[in-house]
DNA sequence: TTTTTATATGAGTTTTTGATCATGTTTTCA
DNA sequence: TGAAAACATGATCAAAAACTCATATAAAAA
């Protein structure tokens, strides 16, 4: 199979790269949420939100559903939660390295 | 355990969000190389693959080891490419996902 | 010691991203 | 029907990212 395209990749990982969109990620794994449940929670201005959430609907991380005048957002797919988790994972191994550096 | 910052992983990611550095790190991930190598084989403007291996370096993706003139790179954590991998999967699944919608 | 090879960087430009304000739209409910 | 709640979006501005050209630096070889 061929591989994806980095372009393609590269789209994915830039809807992700933004703290507020990570922490909306997190407050989604929490528990399934409308924006106003989670702008007051992050404390985010409405319209910035909104645009956030629609990048991360347009990228295919969250699915929007309404219900009323609310708009439900859910994860398209678990396993964006292990990418932000690896690269958690890779943040705290690079932080042990650059300490060991100094010990050295 | 406390989770890793937003920021930080933001940083790790954004540092991968970029076609090019992506084609980079899949060309080291067949074997180590210098840019004088990756340059040609990407078809990268000197300076501007300069930067983006600056970017790669100092988010700690990658190490550099200096040979003579050259400077060789290699990946610091090969769990990064788990990381792209699984981006790619993701792609994918989601591509699959609307591809199914319009079918319905 | 001059040349060559690989890499780095200052300066300038263009493009993209993010934030904000004001306003518009959609849905519900009184 | 009209007010209220949640969300979307046009317009604008600021900041960050990306690219390029020219030039600088570092190491090696002639």
């Amino acid at each position: 199979m061929p591989a994806i395209s980095a372009k393609l990749r590269a789209d994915i990982l830039s809807a992700l790269a933004h703290p507020n969109r990570i922490r909306i990620l997190e407050a989604i794994r929490r528990s399934p949420a409308c924006s106003c449940e989670i702008g007051p929670e992050l404390n985010l201005e409405q319209s910035n939100l909104s645009r956030h959430m629609k990048i991360l609907v347009n990228s295919g991380i969250l699915i929007p559903q309404r219900d009323g005048v609310r708009i439900n957002y859910s994860i398209a797919d678990d396993e964006i939660y292990k990418l932000l988790d690896l690269a958690g994972e890779l943040v705290r191994k690079s932080a042990e390295r650059s300490i060991q550096e100094v010990e050295i």
